[in-house]
DNA sequence: CTGTCTTGGTTTACACCGTAAACCTTGCCT
DNA sequence: AGGCAAGGTTTACGGTGTAAACCAAGACAG
């Protein structure tokens, strides 16, 4: 039992409705990381918030980083439900407007999501050394989204593969850059992102 | 004077000519970053290998970010040097060739030279908020190569811009999921570079 | 020649970090 | 009642960037 009573969290998700430690932490640093970002999280802030010592956090996390891996988790399975509704707006027989959809719609996540998105694809490769290695290989549906509508498209598994790479690779840059604040400010946001949404489109049907 | 006598850095750069402090530390942090990357520098080890006390080096610095902010001057340098140097072994009135070797150049640069691309674009925000301002528009000279070859095409001003910062982005996505290893090591990179460059290449040119 | 100011450092200290090790308290089971 | 395990806390180590105080040597004015 903890010295001090904890405070809920701001945005208890269905995923930590349990009242045991390990749910509390993972709320707390939510909020942590939402609020500051990725380095404003510690495990010495996150221990105060719910009222707990620091050390108590590693009696349910190997280490600050694997509460990092939980968060980006999380990140995926949104990201990845986030893309998937996309699709299913728009005509399943349309390769270009398919692809567009998830493009337009990874970018637009990403943007509106900068903590998560950093927890998920900026964090220093440090941080993933000891990220389980069939989680990184079940982090990998998500781009396989990108590679199924080339198959589908008629494109060679191969092929797709590194087509659908490449695309999230040229999406990852913008958003990384525009997290980051590297743009010229003065440069209209909605005409670059436009873009390079095009381009990769266009990019990934002529890799055929 | 130190207390202990410094030892010199393995590949001094002319810019480090001196001996005054400055350069010490200059050299020394350029072999800890290229050694090491950017998470294995810190002002103690600085100071240590140079023999001096740590906060020597704030008579010469600011702040560490002013020490990383001179390498990343630095990177720049080189970068823009180096891809210049592309420009002139192409026909410079091929603007399909140009904007090639440019994108080729750049993304093969930053693979070369992980820790200095780390430190120039990969740093986080925070580290750049006392980046001087003026030093930012510099920096982006670099940028306009990509954008004048455009221009030099018959694009607008405007479009050249905005196509050129796209274009880097979509490849500095690249050069960021290949430093952090996040490609599926299965994956030819050789294919998924042309892949990107050529997509890259299509789509500024599609800018228009 | 002496006293003061400046330059270029050092020492010490503060507030933070992740986390290992030892310890303590409570409740269950035999 | 005795032992043990679960779930914590305390303390400690080695690291970080950097502010503040201090100190020694040289330049220079009276």
């Amino acid at each position: 039992m903890p010295l001090i009573s904890a405070q809920p969290s701001s945005t208890p998700l269905a995923s930590d409705a349990g009242n045991d430690l390990r749910s509390l932490i993972l709320a707390a640093s939510r909020d942590l990381l939402l609020a500051e970002g990725v380095d404003g999280l510690s495990m010495r802030k996150i221990a105060h918030k719910i009222g707990y010592s620091p050390t108590a956090l590693y009696l349910h996390f190997p280490h600050k980083d694997a509460i990092l891996h939980a968060h980006l988790d999380e990140g995926l399975g949104m990201l990845h439900r986030t893309l998937e509704e996309a699709l299913t707006a728009v005509d399943a027989a349309d390769t270009d407007a398919r692809l567009r959809a998830l493009a337009e719609t990874y970018v637009r996540w990403g943007e509106a999501n900068p903590a998560r998105y950093e927890v998920m694809f900026l964090l220093h490769p440090r941080h993933m050394e000891r990220y389980p290695p069939e989680k990184f290989r079940m982090a990998r549906r998500t781009l396989d989204l990108f590679s199924d509508v080339l198959v589908d498209a008629g494109f060679s598994a191969e092929v797709a593969r590194v087509a659908g790479s490449a695309a999230w690779a040229q999406l990852h840059g913008f958003v990384a850059l525009q997290i980051a604040r590297r743009f010229d400010v003065r440069l209209p946001a909605d005409a670059l992102r436009q873009t390079v949404v095009d381009s990769v489109v266009r990019g990934a049907l002529a890799a055929r």
